[in-house]
DNA sequence: GACTATACCTGACTGTAGTCAGATATAATT
DNA sequence: AATTATATCTGACTACAGTCAGGTATAGTC
């Protein structure tokens, strides 16, 4: 009926649509549109002019003229960046903050409204929306360091070990240990926990412990659904390797299940190989490789 | 780790800057936006000024302007609709033609990138968006006639008969007509066939046809997935009943098999109350509601 | 046939986004 | 110390979207 075009096309009319009356609902405020972005982007900590400007990817002329509009009203105040004084920083005063809340509220109001229109849908809709942003923000996934205690880094972990659980038959749910017992082990100067983000949602993570004298160990590669087949759980581990290379390993073991066909797959073909047993269930595939 | 919130504001993050690039590569034509979607939406058979107009929310003089730059370039030619002189109607002309086809060939090339990019994810992308667009164009799906040998009513019927054989425990596949072998009977003046639209897109449909005199049989109501929970099983029930009243019937009945919960619920909120059996297999439950 | 409503057009105007060239201050490099 | 690079600012400019009041032709109504 319709073609793969015409349904994008028609997503693309409908989110027009709704983008389009967000952005007027901020022109109640009685400022532009452009100026009420950059103050929604200014924190009562300060932010640096630079980043705002990138952001929403602003000529430097214009930025700097929506700030000192934003100023004239009294809502921002601007100072030296002390660390490097040609680069400005802005600050919300307290008659911005409240603006800035202003906003925030309108902003928070349409998504209510949109998930209550969505009623039994929302976590559907949700869901929905994750996955295409996921899938449109592909090119901006940044991969992280992270503490292995850190609340994303415990959003992964529970993925994870959810999705051993859906995968490895007779495993029992009690084996899975969170947050982690051995979180020191993940943290430098011995190991690494990578965390994979795309505008600011957890969506991959990998991990390297020390297992023997020269010998780092590679745990918890996991990569959400929405992310998948476009080599983000790759990029985690060439980073990986990076890393332990980097901290003075010479060798790299890991251990899986055979369940877990699409990563060992994956370890194959990064020319990982086969070796002795060095663990014991739920593993039944242990792999190595030379750094 | 994000709130709803959070996620709805990635998404439109994520949306705002595809829609954007796309807006963006539509001006390497050398023409304003404005003037680009209104050549957009001209056909070459001719098509209503103010329908476009109405299509993108225009100002009646700007519509003029942009219509007459359109016009001195030589892209479309207007003329007055011959049924009310007051109105008027854009053609393309063979140049405009050309063009229009330039800027649908730009869509196509982008939404083939996005899918590209998808990868082996695009099937699930596109299910994305159509709930996403489903969700959010809630208030424009409008409920229309159509012939039961339509191919959008033959997408709403394929989608039925599968809820069928997904629900119904023992029901064979080829006890299931596809075209309709009684299509006639759902064409006036005796019967109806009604499909809902979401901006093109069919998402449910319901029907009806002659049973016996006086008495009409409503058959196939369908509600695609992503649209459930919105209550349009119920507009389109109104509609199947205000429509057999127009068309002199006096008594409506149906069957349906009791593994429909859902439906059954609505008929009897709706007034339907059970009764005798007048049809076999699949059929376990019997209604009937005097209009 | 007069009146009112409608569809569209024209001209005059405004506010905003966005671009560009050049100026100024600070930092980094040689 | 001189040179080059970077970050921001200022002023001048353009183009585009959008609004409004008033005008003309046609259609519908009493």
């Amino acid at each position: 009926m319709l073609s793969d075009i015409d349904r994008l096309r028609r997503f693309n009319r409908a989110v027009t649509r709704e983008v389009g009356a967000l952005d007027h609902s901020y022109l109640g405020r009685g400022r532009p549109l452009g100026a009420a972005r950059v103050l929604q982007l200014v924190t009562a900590g300060g932010t640096d002019v630079a980043r705002i400007r990138d952001q929403l990817a602003l000529d430097s002329g214009l930025m700097s003229r929506l700030l000192r509009a934003l100023e004239d009203e009294g809502l921002v105040e601007t100072g030296a960046d002390p660390a490097d004084r040609r680069r400005r920083i802005a600050r919300l005063t307290p008659t911005g903050a409240a603006e800035n809340a202003a906003y925030r509220a309108i902003g928070h109001l349409a998504a209510e409204t949109t998930l209550a229109r969505a009623g039994r849908q929302g976590p559907a809709l949700l869901a929905a929306m994750d996955l295409i942003a996921t899938q449109l923000l592909h090119d901006v996934t940044e991969i992280v360091d992270a503490d292995p205690d850190d609340p994303a880094a415990l959003i992964c972990l529970a993925a994870y070990f959810q999705l051993l659980l859906d995968t490895i038959p007779g495993l029992p749910a009690e084996k899975l240990p969170l947050p982690l017992a051995d979180a020191p082990l993940y943290r430098l100067p011995q190991g690494a926990f990578l965390i994979a983000r795309s505008d600011g949602l957890p969506i991959g993570c990998a991990s390297l412990r020390p297992l023997e004298p020269g010998v780092a160990e590679v745990k918890r590669l996991w990569v959400h659904p929405d992310a998948r087949g476009q080599g983000l759980a790759r990029r985690l581990m060439v980073l990986l390797e990076t890393r332990a290379r980097e901290l003075g390993y010479q060798h790299l073991k890991l251990d899986s299940n055979s369940a877990l066909t699409e990563a060992i797959t994956l370890y194959r073909r990064m020319g990982w190989i086969d070796c002795a047993a060095y663990t014991g269930f739920p593993a039944d595939v242990w792999m190595e490789k030379p750094l």
